[in-house]
DNA sequence: GTCTATAGAGTGATAGAC
DNA sequence: GTCTATCACTCTATAGAC
């Protein structure tokens, strides 16, 4: 099993200077010797550079495709205070997944394809949340008709793009209090009294702790 | 002046190629032959590629400059949709811009240090229109201490990153109708009975308008 | 102010020995 | 499975003619 633990250990290398370096500056030298063995080596194992993206990538979609998974048929709040837990890990894993997601669509057409239904599949469990809440009585009736679904559009861009926008701004990223404060700050006026009391409850407290 | 003509020329030639490529995968090659020039006359305007997107964020630092002295003294919702408009304008012409930071501050680290008080700037003017309109009566008392801070703070993640979230997800990115509703939608749990009025009478008409 | 020509280092990818 | 060696190509930057 030597074979499976070098491809590994590849494409943890690659992760790694991709993060660092972004997609397009990663040279297939540097992963070599990131990884510790030679170009040819690295020929071997994968045929040219776009299959060394293509499996990270596959890779990562299997990351959010368990984050997607860990969405319950009854999402009520501490569900999604687990999955912005699961995303959050995700992102500090892979703080530029969505930047080189553009980077991909330019030199790799092929590899994006499968990306697309991920997004959609999270924006609308984010949405589905609406509604369940609703019918709760955690939440209020939508004031206008379609603010519900910008809302979770505007959530799932808060989410995506915290890394990069964090360090634009000389932020630090890896502060999860703060990703989900601005998360929870989304869903905060739409809250019912009832809906307040469990944020409160259940929530605030949870929120705190990271601060302390 | 053809002096001067030719470099601006070569900077909106690069301008177009960095929306397309990005940063990293525009060679001088590339820039020449899109100017009409050659590369050799490329490096008497400008000594190397650093140079050149030196330029071309100065450029784009005016532009940015000229939206924050947009904000005035008493700055109402009309002066906020205006500056929508011309926030947007600035994202048309250069979609990448805030990702491309991130390549300017790996590849150039002299470049990126001017952008950071703008983005702090804009931020801050965000953040002034509540108070401001809060005295007005037209926005409510920040039902929590710091909530309109991260609300400030989510609206320029928004905006700024509008153009790559549209591209990522596949949706027409040159749409300002949406592009206001989502930056609206952030403002209206906050509005006072007086500042929905206002909203309905000279805001919602202009929306709705852009989608005739 | 504009060009051609080219230096010199780096690139992805492959062939073939061990 | 792993390596060295090398190909054909592209890159940035510069030198020097017009």
């Amino acid at each position: 099993m030597a074979d499976i633990s070098t491809k590994q250990k590849i494409l943890n290398a690659s992760i790694r200077l991709f993060n660092e370096n972004g997609l397009a500056n990663v040279r297939l030298q540097q992963i070599a010797d990131e990884t510790g063995i030679s170009v040819g080596n690295l020929a071997y194992h994968f045929r040219n550079k776009e299959a060394i993206v293509s499996a990270v990538n596959e890779t990562l979609n299997d990351d959010i495709k368990e984050i997607l998974s860990a969405y319950r048929l009854f999402p009520n709040l501490i569900d999604f205070d687990n999955q912005l837990s699961k995303y959050f890990s995700f992102l500090e894993k892979y703080p530029f997944y969505f930047l080189d997601l553009l980077e991909m669509e330019r030199a790799y057409p092929e590899v994006k394809a499968h990306c697309q239904q991920y997004i959609t599949k999270m924006i609308s469990q984010i949405r589905k949340r609406f509604d369940f809440n609703q019918q709760r009585g955690l939440f209020i009736k939508e004031p206008y008709p379609g603010i519900y679904d910008v809302l979770a559009d505007s959530i799932w861009v808060l989410m995506s793009f915290w890394m990069p926008q964090r360090l634009i701004r000389n932020e630090e990223p890896h502060c999860e209090g703060r990703f989900k404060q601005m998360a929870w700050s989304q869903l905060f006026p739409y809250f019912t009294e009832k809906g307040k009391e469990e944020y409160d409850q259940l929530i605030r407290p949870m929120l705190n702790q990271h601060f302390s």
